[in-house]
RNA sequence: GGGCGGUUAGCUCAGCUGGUUAGAGCGCCUGCCUUACAAGCAGGAGGCCACAGGUUCGAGUCCUGUACCGCCCACCA
């Protein structure tokens, strides 16, 4: 790198620059203590695991940037910080997708290639898209331990997995059944509720007569000889076992126990009565089909009712279904509807909306099917979930997400774990082909445990793909055994992530980390907000409104974008982003002008303290010296290192680096290094602000290094070169680091056994703070504001020095005669002077700022100083009446609080006084 | 059907425990290429804080209701 650094600001060129220094240090691993690691407080992050052949979106970067801005924080901190990073096999998502391209490439389905050349296939898959969404994390800055990457399909994942499997079988809370699930036909897998979406449609509703078998007894029926079920899906009607309604509904009397003709297959099914069937609602008769529909299914339970399978697993017509066997469910529907209607049992056909579930996985209609499945019990283990949060054991931020997981637990049902799947983990169970046992173990069984027969069959079936998830904060760290890991950095401390997986995965993460380590997996939950674009809709490639976070690092830089993604961190539930199409033809939005811009600042602010630092001697700093724009800034620094920390500690991300930003571009650039300008062109005054101004800097990009990682950590290097002693001799020494990333954070660590380590700024940063002196340069700022408005109204050239006269009351008066240097050199002024008894000189344009009035010479243009004045008059006006009223009020007067009404009137009394000098003012003019 | 958010400047959003004249960025207007930065500097315009009630001396802020927008959950034929 050049001596200087670069006009322009080249995120490309930095962040290359940042990443070898972080990869020359190894900065990003860690160990535990016991193995030659930190003997600090642990610090841990588990990346909620991607999908495996995924490619990073909006939503990964913004939870990925937020999970590094927690670890750099603490990794400055002084904690022995973990971040680990990793991918999911996503069981049913990765192997749709390699099937979705086997049949596109050659036809074939999974059936054709066979179980064991299709998990290859997808391995291979996996290879080479594997770490591809890794690699992208590592350019928006991720300092993830990559040593210690893992994959859910890894042994060490696998070997959790069966001894968790094992252990719950071996406690009964594992279980197998035949159970109407939710199939998906495409993909001919079971899946869990969660994964199927209900969306509405416009379908049918189809009137159905079903003759009665004695029609001699069909006079409740309105002597028609049938009764009238309803139905959206007319096809089931193959799988009817039974007719029900309800026992208090007039006609059940006569019905119940007789039979009607199932038409169509020429079986008779009985009429029935349950409470489930509402009166009033449809026909009042509704035909029952347990073996296609969840509240069929349970009525037929209750009256121990045929349970009629009538679908083959890819969704035709099975052989219970007579002649339409073979036909696929829709062209059936069909075919059924004609029939009827052929033989004059149709009575009508109703349009209508309903709810239908569709797979989240293929998009297809859902069809509730009856399979052997496992299951787990998860009662048990969810009573201690919700106990760990309603204990206040694990905290939710913000607090209210904790309603949305504890809902879903209170109500919660077994889990189908089960999938007719070949991508993932297979189910640790053997059947004896010889005696029936069934057989479970974490290694391959030789020989049935019971008969010894070595004729054992595995179970074909493989896990969902959350069973292995919700091991991941203690499988990754090598559970069961007792790994040193394990020891040290589980539980975890932070879990971010989005709303959108509170039920799926945050919940069963902490049931099974409660149930297999008897301790949570992570102490705080950290939910952030979901990003949408400018509609307020969810960013999905089909809709064609996603933005991909490479192309904004491209354009922006990764700074620019993470910058901007944390600031758009706020409590709120949603970030809208308008997304543009720029000329290359990719999605991008105007939204992160404002990281590219911070940047930009931050780039050139640098830049000219590089340039001002040249000789910067440490040992020549006196204190004494300090002018009061010296004090001010380090107040305001100090100030902003307090409360930056405290909002980091409280999950708040947005809120401090605004606050940073503001403390940098508006206290720093606009007043700092303006005013210090001229002292340090001049060696004899230099030494001071100099120090400070690299000590600024200094923390500066210490406080924005969680944030902007890359840049601070370029411009750090070089302040090392240019700077390499930092700090305020006498008061504040400390020793640098070789790279900004294991810096100690401005005020060391929260911690107390990290504080006081070599290195440490040391700084009680709290002593700098001086509110005197900042309401002091406030003053002084207000009356450069009003000199400055005065200027542009009169369009004065920026050159031309002015001379400028105040009245103030003699107090104030002194503090900005004190001033009267930084006040001309920042309001182009050759004189000024503040006086008690100044009074407005012929033509001089006038401003009030709160108790002063400032009088600039030699302006006079009487149309546009009334029209200044007669604006500064109404604001005034207004503020006067406000406060008047309030102390007409006798109400006021008694019941706020004391102070409140001295404040009211003290601000009255001032407002008068300024009232009257504009007035006074506009009066002259007149003259 | 149940639950949870949102509605503040043209746009995207802050506004924590109620108290001076409601803030920021972008956009807009005026003037500046002032040797750190035009991705910038200085100044400015722009708001019955969704609507209706209520509590209070005082409400953008607390309560109730209404309207629209969004999300999550839910087995209704």
């Amino acid at each position: 790198m050049a001596d200087e650094l670069s006009k322009v600001y080249e995120p490309k060129e930095i962040e290359r620059l940042a990443d070898e220094i972080w990869l020359k240090g190894n900065y990003f691993h860690t160990e535990p203590p016991a193995k030659g690691g930190r003997k600090t407080p642990a610090y841990t992050i588990m990346i909620p695991p991607p999908n495996v052949t995924g490619a990073l979106h909006l939503g990964h970067a913004i939870d990925n940037t937020l999970q590094d801005v927690l670890i750099r924080f603490k990794r400055m901190q002084g904690f022995n910080t973990l971040w680990l990073p990793g991918t999911d096999h996503a069981g049913i998502a990765t192997q749709s997708v390699v099937e979705k391209n086997l049949k596109g490439q050659t036809g074939q389905t999974r059936h054709d290639v066979g179980r064991e050349k299709l998990v290859e296939m997808i391995w291979d898959w996996k290879k080479q898209y594997g770490n591809r969404i890794l690699e992208q994390l590592k350019r928006i800055g991720a300092s993830c331990d990559w040593q210690r990457t893992r994959f859910t399909l890894d042994e060490i994942c696998a070997k959790a997995v069966r001894h968790t499997f094992v252990n719950l079988f071996k406690k009964g809370l594992i279980y197998r059944g035949k159970r109407l699930v939710n199939w998906d036909v495409v993909l001919q897998t079971a899946v869990a509720d969660d994964e199927v979406v209900h969306k509405t449609i416009q379908g049918n509703f189809w009137y159905i007569h079903y003759p009665l078998v004695d029609p001699s007894q069909s006079d409740a029926a309105g002597d028609s000889g049938f009764v009238t079920v309803a139905t959206t899906r007319p096809e089931t009607m193959l799988g009817d076992t039974a007719v029900a309604v309800n026992p208090k509904d007039k006609r059940a009397r006569k019905l119940v126990g007789k039979k009607v003709h199932l038409p169509l297959t020429g079986r008779q099914i009985p009429i029935i009565a349950d409470d489930y069937v509402k009166l009033g609602e449809g026909t009042g008769f509704l035909k029952v089909t347990p073996a296609h529909d969840p509240n069929d299914y349970e009525i037929g339970l209750r009256h121990k009712l045929e349970m009629l399978n009538i679908l083959t697993p890819d969704g035709k017509i099975n052989e219970n279904g007579g002649k339409y066997a073979g036909l696929d469910r829709y062209e059936a529907r069909k075919a059924v509807v004609e029939d009827l209607k052929a033989q004059g049992l149709l009575e009508k056909v109703e349009p209508r909306e309903h709810e239908v579930g569709h797979s989240d996985r293929s998009g297809d209609i859902i069809e509730p099917y009856l399979s052997d499945q496992w299951f787990i019990k998860v009662e048990p283990l969810a009573k201690r979930a919700i106990k760990a949060v309603e204990s206040g054991k694990i905290k939710f931020h913000p607090e209210r997400f904790a309603r949305t997981y504890l809902d879903w637990l209170y109500g919660i049902r077994d889990w189908c774990i089960s999938r007719q799947l070949w991508w993932g983990h297979r189910i640790p169970i053997w059947y004896c082909q010889k005696c029936g046992h069934i057989n479970t173990g974490v290694e391959d069984p030789d020989e049935c445990e019971k008969c010894k027969s070595k004729n054992l069959q595995q179970d074909p079936d493989v896990l969902d793909t959350w069973f292995s998830s919700a091991l991941w904060p203690h499988s990754t760290l090598g559970w069961p055994d007792e790994t040193e890991e394990l020891k040290f950095y589980y539980p975890t401390n932070t879990l971010v992530t989005g709303r959108d997986i509170i039920t799926l995965w945050v919940s069963r993460m902490v049931m099974m980390g409660l149930e297999n380590m008897d301790e949570v997996p992570f102490t705080d939950v950290f939910i952030h907000p979901t990003i949408l674009d400018g509609n307020g809709e969810r960013m999905s490639k089909s809709k064609g409104n996603g933005i991909d976070p490479i192309d904004i690092i491209e354009t922006y830089g990764s700074d620019a974008m993470r910058f901007s993604l944390c600031q758009m961190t706020t409590e709120s539930q949603d970030i809208r982003l308008p997304v543009i199409t720029d000329n290359l033809g990719r999605n991008i939005s105007d939204k992160f002008d404002i990281g590219r811009n911070f940047c930009n600042k931050l780039w050139n602010a640098s830049r000219f303290a590089m340039m001002n630092l040249e000789g910067v001697d440490f040992d020549s700093f006196d204190r004494k010296k300090m002018t009061i724009t010296d004090k001010w800034i380090l107040s305001r620094l100090a100030q902003t290192v307090k409360e930056v920390t405290a909002m980091l500690d409280e999950f708040k991300i947005s809120e401090p680096l605004m606050e940073i930003y503001r403390f940098f571009w508006n206290d720093l650039c606009d007043w700092y290094l303006e005013w210090i300008k001229p002292r340090i062109k001049d060696a004899g005054q230099k030494d001071v602000p100099q120090n400070v101004l690299a000590f600024v800097l200094d923390m500066t990009l210490r406080l924005l290094h969680p944030f902007v990682p890359f840049i601070t950590e370029g411009i750090f290097q070089k302040l090392n070169e240019i700077a390499p002693k930092r700090g305020l001799k006498n008061i504040i020494e400390f020793k640098t680091t070789d790279a900004l990333i294991i810096a100690d954070w401005p005020m060391g660590s929260t911690h107390s056994t990290s504080s006081g380590q070599a290195g440490s700024p040391q700084a009680n940063m709290d002593d700098f703070i001086e509110p005197e002196i900042e309401n002091e340069i406030i003053t002084v700022q207000g009356v450069v504001r009003a000199i400055r408005e005065i200027r542009n109204k009169y369009t004065v050239p920026p050159g031309k020095k002015l001379t400028a006269t105040t009245n103030a009351p003699a107090k104030i008066a002194k503090i900005l005669n004190d001033n009267a240097d930084l006040i001309c050199d920042r309001a182009g002024l050759d004189k000024f002077s503040a006086s008690p008894k100044e009074v407005k000189p012929q033509n001089a344009a006038a401003a009030i700022v709160e108790q002063i009035q400032v009088f600039v010479q030699g302006l006079i243009d009487a149309e546009a100083e009334r029209r200044r004045l007669e604006k500064q008059k109404e604001e005034k006006l207004t503020a006067v009446k406000t406060n008047e009223a309030k102390l007409a009020n006798a109400n006021f007067i008694s019941r706020a609080k004391p102070e409140v009404v001295e404040q009211t009137k003290q601000r009255l009394v001032e407002l008068k006084k300024q009232l009257e000098a504009i007035e006074k003012n506009l009066a002259e003019l007149k003259n």
